[in-house]
DNA sequence: GCCGGACTTGAACCTAGGTTTAGATCTCCC
DNA sequence: GGGAGATCTAAACCTAGGTTCAAGTCCGGC
């Protein structure tokens, strides 16, 4: 038995690139950069503009939630193309990648503890020289390399 | 009473650029961009190549010292702005540069620090909804703006 | 006086994360 | 079916902090 189903029925509503923009307060300009990098994907009409399912919202708050804990969008890309095209993140995949990138925040406030430490060291000593002052030779990495500093940053 | 002095004896030695970045392990175009920024000067030769007294390497382990703390060159450049011309950055300047950078840097700490405690909640949740989620809405700066997120970075 | 290595310049290039612009095309509503 | 506004593309531009290159000049030792 078929039954006519009008269009305004049953169909998931797709939004436009300006709509999506509106919804997320990220620019169209952004949106299409980021579907250059592959990190989200749309359905072109038969006019070539695109519409996107409403689950790739959540995808553009996954992709802004990783950046303002500094993640890089390169990285975002590996992580979002291990979920199946048109999946939006869900709340495993949430949690994987929190305890991830919770490490990452981790290690960059301890280096930044390190560096204020030593900075605070530095108040005292007054050194600026290039072989002893830890600020100056910052960062762990040039134990060996001979005398003198090799890599400053 | 006149005293020949040959130039050898009481001439503090210039160093060339190749020898400050010998010193320093700062690559000679990087001294080069330096100097176009205003952050290190130079005496030129009759035949134009830059001679730079010793104590420029005090400001140039200043600059990267300062650099390993994050702070911006246009910054470094403001405060070395404040020194003579030719003066090396001395103890005092050293003190005070370090309260204020040392500030910055704790800034830089809390805001990770805040940044870190919101992503841990958020593990809980899984939210990843716009107008609720504290990481998709970052930043302390959208209380008002009406609803939706305007700028999420 | 000659030669090789160090030095000079401006311009182009690089990463990251986009924005801006021009000119063409599409979509929707009346 | 017509017009307004939304969307399309490619290419150029932006900041920061430089690097790389090409072509030419200088400096110091023998």
């Amino acid at each position: 038995m078929l039954v006519h189903v009008p269009d305004s029925a049953n169909v998931v509503p797709e939004l436009t690139i300006g709509e999506v923009s509106a919804r997320s307060g990220v620019p169209a300009s952004a949106l299409r950069f980021y579907e250059r990098q592959g990190l989200i994907q749309s359905r072109r009409t038969s006019g070539n503009q695109r519409r996107y399912h409403r689950t790739m919202l959540r995808r553009i708050a996954f992709i802004r939630a990783s950046q303002t804990v500094g993640i890089p969008l390169s990285v975002i890309g590996d992580v979002l193309s291990l979920l199946p095209a048109g999946v939006a993140p869900n709340r495993e995949m949430w949690i994987r990648a929190s305890a991830c990138w919770g490490e990452e925040i981790n290690a960059r406030i301890a280096k930044m503890e390190r560096m204020r430490d030593r900075f605070t060291q530095c108040i005292g000593c007054g050194c600026l020289s290039f072989e002893q002052c830890a600020l100056v030779n910052p960062d762990d990495a040039l134990a060996e390399q001979g005398p003198g500093p090799r890599r400053l940053l």
